[in-house]
DNA sequence: TTGTAAGCGTTATCAA
DNA sequence: TTGATAACGCTTACAA
């Protein structure tokens, strides 16, 4: 069994045809004689030949057929969060009509191994996650000269890009509980950045992360003043740490807490019952995102309903679409606002 | 702007130097002088040239650097899996040995689009999910001379694979119930193929998956009788589906439950509190998978913890060793045993 | 409908 | 330390 894999070649000439004949059996290109359309089958089958090499395809033809998608963290950190899950549904949806597949690549600054961003054989790629990094990985991929889409991040005015409406959804959110009367309110945050520091925000300069940018503006056009508070991640245990700073002194608490993100709003309300408090008689919570989150009920969280599926294939077309040579315009997606069982009026004590 | 892209012959020109001096500039792989070295780097970057086109590269070297993982379901609903994700972060490290990146593919049985199991530029596989399919999937990947490692699943023996000791695991639950003193278990099954039917399971027979024949297998060691359960996911809210029906009658409640996952166990607990039981006193739970099940406080889930990541990161150290031409043997990991507080003896009434 | 031939952009080998 | 040259395996004008 030493001998080297049957090439294309040693079929055409099992067969008694020439090379581009055989290639052309193969990739349907062009018509063939069911004759010796038959023959070839029969020699590749003989040769166990299962098909030409992708490698030299994608050399010849100057295309890989695989679609980069990049995070800017642990692979298994990202996939914890239910909005990236659906989104790369969407995005694995989106690319198919290219019938590409994904390539998992992990923007963490110095990647020493290959392939990375560098190096990697992909005709295209997607930016996920838009932190301050997402500047060198857009910087590596122009260089090279591949289409790239972001996602929920700014690229500057010439890079499609997928966004969702973060601030005027969140403005409705806190416009909603502003309605209902609330004055004191406290916001807890994505993390600001890369170091994910857990604690009060001094200014709201600190946020560097667009989506946490652009939520915390959105939720500041109707409570200028209010606390915010940054997590650590997106998570329920992350969003129950910072509830049970915010509800430890009774003094203080707020009598509204805006969320943003649902998995932060169930942790939120967590520490609320912890401390025990009724939501929404004690305190009215907001999340974002709108995803179900497992083991939340009976409540139903008022929240934004983003189209996490949606941006993925969103993004996945526009990729499809750089890639047959146009230029996508950004596609603005919009949140809808969903009230749930999780607000009310503040007590009036 | 409709010059193309600039190769390495171009650099070579443009550095008054020969395309393999070049080339050995980029790679290291020969010594180079200073100089000659410094005119290599002032071309390229003159050019624009980044560096080697990845598909040449991977056809003249007979690599691509990717690593193919295979799903047997949607990549949003094989995600949603805590272990999926984890297993995923472990795999990630572990073929970073190697530099290789993670080529997402699903096997859905038919696909239509490319590149599939069959065309992508994969140096490997990970075969994921275990199922009836993964033959086919095999059989695809092996015609093509690739080198594969299975993960939880019977592959044949001479397929390195990654196992956990499902069955003793799954027994060591079931007898420490039975040492608390139950009699009267229900077990609640993973899907048992890819139908994902609901239900009670007529026969032990009706399950395909291997993960879920095994741990069924194992607690039929301890309780040859126990009526099954089939689930058809690993969700919270599946197991709550599964925990309704259980509970639905209260002649006939069982004093305890064996969930073949930490998911499902969460989800007939919460179906048991909704039954108006209490956890562990009115009925004892059991899980696996030891990952953390958000939501979950204040109970501490009895169940078998396995090492998810490490599973991932032996198959993809296998994957990386298979590629460095040795013949890896399978990897037998086993699940450890924690008692948390939601088993207890059966009430005496 | 089939064949000829020219690359695709690299890297490995070997000689200088 | 550098250079010439031959693959790597395939696809696609274009010609027959």
């Amino acid at each position: 069994m030493s001998t080297r894999r049957a090439t294309i070649s040693d079929v055409a000439r099992e067969a008694g045809v020439s090379v581009s004949t055989a290639s052309v059996v193969f990739s349907g290109k062009t018509p063939t004689s069911e004759a010796t359309r038959a023959r070839v089958i029969t020699a590749a089958e003989k040769l166990g030949y299962t098909g030409p090499d992708p490698r030299a395809a994608s050399l010849r033809r100057g295309r890989s057929g695989i679609v980069g998608v990049v995070f800017d963290q642990h692979l298994g950190t990202a996939f914890q969060d239910p909005v990236t899950t659906h989104m790369m549904d969407g995005l694995a949806e989106g690319v198919s009509r290219l019938g590409a597949a994904l390539l998992l690549l992990r923007d963490d600054g110095e990647t020493i191994s290959e392939p990375s961003l560098h190096t990697a054989p992909i005709d295209a790629a997607v930016l996920i996650g838009c932190n301050t990094r997402l500047r060198d990985s857009l910087e590596i991929v122009r260089a090279r000269g591949i289409p790239v889409v972001v996602v929920e991040g700014d690229a500057g005015s010439d890079i499609p890009r997928v966004l969702l409406d973060n601030v005027e959804a969140q403005r409705e959110a806190a416009r909603h509980l502003a309605d209902l009367g609330h004055r004191d309110v406290v916001i807890v945050t994505l993390p600001l950045d890369a170091q994910r520091r857990r604690g009060w925000l001094g200014s709201d300069d600190e946020a560097r992360v667009d989506v946490t940018v652009d939520r915390l503006s959105g939720a500041r056009q109707v409570f200028p003043h209010a606390p915010a508070l940054a997590a650590a991640g997106s998570s329920i245990d992350e969003g129950a740490i910072a509830g049970r700073t915010i509800f430890a002194d009774p003094e203080r608490r707020p009598t509204a807490v805006i969320a943003q993100s649902d998995l932060l709003a169930a942790g939120v309300i967590r520490a609320a019952e912890e401390a025990g408090l009724e939501v929404p008689r004690d305190v009215s919570v907001t999340g974002f995102d709108g995803i179900v989150v497992d083991g939340l009920a009976p409540h139903v969280l008022t929240t934004l309903v983003q189209p996490a599926t949606a941006k993925g294939r969103a993004a996945g077309e526009a990729v499809a679409s750089m890639l047959e040579g146009s230029r996508p315009a950004g596609l603005d997606l919009t949140c809808a606002f969903r009230a749930g069982t999780t607000t009310a009026p503040p007590r009036t004590t």
